[in-house]
RNA sequence: CGGGGUGUAGCGCAGUCCGGUUAGCGUACCUGGUUUGGGACCAGGGGGUCGCAAGUUCGAAUCUUGCCUCCCCGACCA
């Protein structure tokens, strides 16, 4: 392994894609747009799983699953749906292959073996979901379904970047259905506040709750919430999406319900995802020129202690009283990795925990000894300081804690400090160039967003929940606007 | 899908233009020794279908054709 990355502030695309690599996270596969989650990687995404699955079961939701392939009768019956994914959808024709006659070894496509009906592996699962959820509600009383699954897709996307956008990637996609078009409403917005909560005291991700434009919403949603979070290099990241969906899969499915009056009508629905994309969310916003940062909430390897020494006899002394304190950190719930390995020098696993973005690092040798001490690094500040071996069950637990809510406050600052509000379209165009989330008013038509877009290759990332009302005039056409939006350029 | 670049040891690269000894270098790896408070040093060693396939040639990493990967730019991207 080479050692360093690239300088985020030369090169930033080149410093993700290596840092990505180097920290062990995934790589690119043989397989063109697929990418492998390699074991350090796949253990952040456990956790962010396992955080967010409890949350999902906290709000009543649970698991289950459905087919990879979808019919291609199901896949077009919502319409919008089926549009806006054909384009990038993988199709399964045949079902065999056999030897080639011609070229021994070789394997062909048995023409013989053409499906009748095509099947789609799963870009989303809307339409497999409500076709079986027709077969699942009759009355009121069966609702509401508040179903949730982790599951595998494919969009063969045209030009892919591990974690932001791969042709597979890994996600929980949530589906609901209810009795009221309130009661939908109401799970849509719960469970973007959710994501909101995650992204920010989990992944330490600042974030901008808002709704999509007619544009960029979900195809056959009557409305999509989202978050926003932003990146180091000032660019917008969708971080997670939450869709209401009206009764429009329900009339496309026909899936109708009694009410309680012995009335039929059609359902109402919701949902919700959130994908591997966070992975890239998480490395983008936190880390630095010498590696990883991560949240110690979402670090699988929370403190790394490594002892320094000379021979055998002084590695089984700091052995011994490192495993006097080990448990003390275990008990509250702490990971440790204590790295004795006498293969690597500190100096080189340093640098490596370092890349790998582990919180904190004890070291631990001669000197502390005879003090009584050890020291500790922290990984985001990259301040060290020397504590007694009788604080370290008390002072890490509290560093985690504060290391936590720091990396937030930091994303939250550099949020606001690259927020602006503009008014004019020159500046605005200057705003874009540099980066960040500009706030301007908008005259509401697709048209404008089509040709700021097409201008400035900024969109319309959203229109912010919690924004004031405030009147002004469009920044493009000059036409009257009650409220700011976010525009940036994204990923 | 269009334009550009790229593919040679695990990783990073040179060699390719102008075909010709045994395909090199750095790093990583293995062995031995000295080392160990920020990516150690010395000595020795192993590892290659030169992206894949076909062709030209006495001879191909090098030339030709086709296919594929990854990266950058564009189009596309709930």
């Amino acid at each position: 392994m080479s050692k360093g990355l690239p300088k985020r502030s030369e090169d930033y695309s080149g410093w993700y894609n290596e840092l990505v690599k180097k920290a062990d996270l995934a790589e690119n596969s043989a397989v063109k747009g697929c990418m492998v989650i390699k074991p350090y990687g796949f253990a952040i995404w456990e956790k962010m799983q396992q955080q967010l699955d409890q949350m999902f079961k906290e709000t009543g939701h649970e698991n289950a699953y459905f087919p990879l392939f979808v019919p291609k009768n199901l896949f077009e019956a919502e319409e919008k749906n089926a549009e806006g994914f054909a384009k990038e959808c993988a199709v399964v024709t045949h079902y065999r292959l056999k030897n080639d006659p011609e070229t021994k070894g070789k394997l062909i496509v048995d023409p013989e073996a053409k499906l009748e009906e095509e099947l789609v592996v799963r870009p989303t699962s809307e339409a497999v979901i409500w076709n079986t959820y027709k077969n699942w509600i009759q009355s009121y009383r069966d609702l509401p379904i508040l179903v949730n699954q982790w599951a595998n897709v494919v969009r063969w996307e045209m030009r892919t970047r591990i974690f932001l956008r791969t042709a597979e990637f890994l996600w929980q996609e949530g589906h609901t259905a209810h009795a009221t078009r309130q009661e939908a409403m109401d799970e849509t917005t719960q469970m973007l506040d959710i994501y909101a909560q995650f992204a920010e005291e989990y992944m330490g991700v600042s974030v901008v709750q808002g709704i999509k434009t007619e544009n960029e919403r979900f195809a056959g949603a009557e409305e999509t919430f989202c978050i926003e979070a932003m990146m180091q290099d000032g660019k917008a990241l969708q971080a997670g999406t939450s869709h209401f969906l009206g009764q429009n899969f329900a009339k496309a499915f026909d899936v109708k319900f009694s009410n309680s009056e012995g009335k039929l009508d059609h359902v109402w629905g919701t949902s919700w995802g959130v994908s591997t994309r966070l992975m890239g969310a998480l490395i983008m916003a936190h880390s630095d020129d010498d590696g990883l940062i991560l949240p110690p909430k979402l670090a699988p390897i929370q403190v790394v202690i490594v002892p320094i020494f000379k021979g055998e006899e002084q590695l089984d002394i700091i052995n011994e009283k490192v495993s006097e304190f080990i448990p003390l950190l275990k008990e509250q719930g702490i990971s440790v990795k204590y790295d004795n390995r006498t293969t690597h020098k500190p100096g080189w696993k340093f640098a490596q925990y370092e890349m790998k973005g582990v919180p904190i690092r004890l070291a631990i040798g001669p000197k502390d000894l005879e003090n009584g001490t050890i020291e500790m690094a922290r990984r985001d500040t990259k301040e060290k300081q020397t504590i007694s071996f009788e604080e370290i069950s008390s002072i890490i637990p509290s560093l985690l804690d504060e290391m936590q809510d720091s990396i937030y406050q930091k994303s939250l600052n550099f949020r606001m400090d690259n927020s602006t509000k503009i008014d004019d379209y020159e500046e605005f165009k200057k705003q874009i160039e540099k980066g960040g989330f500009v706030y301007a008013h908008w005259d509401g038509s697709g048209e404008t967003e089509e040709k700021i877009k097409t201008e400035t290759k900024a969109t319309i990332r959203c229109i912010p929940i919690d924004g004031e009302n405030e009147e002004g005039k469009c920044i493009y056409t000059g036409k009257p606007s009650s409220k700011r939006v976010i525009f940036a350029k994204a990923y």
